[in-house]
DNA sequence: CGGAGTTTTGACTGGAATCAACTGCGGTGG
DNA sequence: CCACCGCAGTTGATTCCAGTCAAAACTCCG
């Protein structure tokens, strides 16, 4: 029942304007979106709405996304965000269990979900792929069940800085790091399970320690990275034996 | 193409917890394990620790089992519980992602991960029930995520009660519905984001309001199931279309 | 400059946590 | 049998962290 429809999938659209370049074969599953045209999302737009019948995958290509999920009476919860290289829609075969909505104007890539499925099946290592990115998916979910039990507002807001830090990837080894912050100060409390009043209260606080800075809206300096992971407590406790804590009063 | 007719298996409960009936092929998951020997952990004892190296995928057969995750200063969290029927340890190619201990005298079967992997890596069908299964337990992380972000205490007991109901299955229609609760107030408030106090005075306030009863330690009786919903809040919004509110004063 | 939306700051409130005492129950052994 | 213990759970008094309400300050626009 192999299906050697490779070539045929791929067409002879050309790809264009990828980062990437050319795509000899699929070897990862971000590169099945090669040949996919590039979709360009205005700030605030949805890529597709919770329940909605989960027919596409797509490949954040550039921009930044949240996952909303609304209660009945209005109670806003983020259950997550998206930045590019990120693939959304390939773990929920029924519907799509949240709204994502594009913080800036972003791009996306989109493969109907049967394509997706189908080039999956062709391919162990696809599909092992698959397998480690829903993985991933879950911890990600399980260490913010583990930050809304039991972490205070300051954790959190730690937490949160290094995990943007740790997605994004420091550039510069440098001790200070800039992080973007693409969503609002609403978009993180609804985030971190609290209110916009409460992360600005801990922005300045953390800022007046100097644990960070505030430079423009859309942008936090990490001063003291080290400190900072303290204040997260075991942030996704890697057994990293490199602990070295700068004990800097 | 080839695509559909996938979904043809219905994921629930067919004949289980059968003394060894026969498995002339492996359809589902579960069937996996019908070879495997039958193990007895005792109350409190661990099925594996959270970092261990993921080597073994089990089913429970018999009892029911909490996930643990501790951090450093000892803060507790459980991010979920397991009974009969459920698998774990398959969504983790890696380490797994916390301890996982026996509330009550539990039975389970374990298969090493190689041998599970490779059944379905044989099996297009097993393939998919693995993808839905790993769904299932991520729309079950999110609705945790929701539960801890934006719910308060009463709240998320109700939602608690509501998904033993719906996991256990409701072994008659009548109005009341009797739930076993095997694990402690301690493992309930650990595992709702709240002290042992607080789950405690939210029984006692919904018995008195009617809403259930306290039998004995470790079991409630839903009085008044619809009325506890309400107060769940959307709990897993199914997209029921009889929404029909009633806009009473 | 003006106006709307976002963020910050302040005063106060409230719900859950904390601290502490008590109850009830099951087991054990005198 | 019952006195004793220990544990799980309940109840009460008080505290405190984050929420709420309100207003001011800042930004980004035209």
């Amino acid at each position: 029942m192999h299906i050697q429809s490779n070539l045929t999938l791929r067409n002879d659209l050309r790809v264009t304007t990828g980062p990437g370049g050319s795509h000899p074969l699929p070897t990862t599953l971000r590169d099945l979106f090669g040949p996919q045209a590039t979709e360009c999302i205005e700030q605030g737009q949805a890529l597709f709405w919770q329940s909605d019948d989960a027919s596409q995958v797509f490949e954040i290509v550039a921009g930044a996304f949240r996952t909303v999920r609304v209660l009945s009476d209005g109670r806003r919860v983020i259950t997550g965000f998206l930045f590019p290289g990120d693939i959304v829609g390939a773990g929920s075969p029924d519907r799509y269990p949240g709204t994502v909505e594009a913080l800036v104007p972003s791009k996306a890539r989109r493969l109907p979900r049967r394509r997706f499925e189908a080039e999956v099946e062709h391919s162990h290592s696809l599909r092992s792929q698959l397998v480690a990115h829903l993985s991933r998916e879950m911890s990600a979910a399980q260490e913010q069940v583990v930050l809304l039990a039991r972490k205070n507002a300051e954790e959190r807001v730690a937490s949160f800085l290094l995990s943007l830090v740790r997605r994004m990837g420091r550039s510069s080894q440098s001790p200070c790091i800039a992080v973007e912050l693409p969503m609002t100060r609403l978009d993180m409390a609804d985030y971190l399970g609290l209110t916009i009043e409460t992360v600005s209260r801990v922005f300045t606080r953390l800022a007046k320690r100097g644990y960070i800075a505030t430079a423009a809206r859309h942008e936090v300096t990490i001063l003291r990275p080290t400190a900072l992971a303290l204040l997260a407590v075991d942030d996704q406790e890697d057994d990293r034996d490199d602990v070295e804590i700068a004990w800097a009063s």
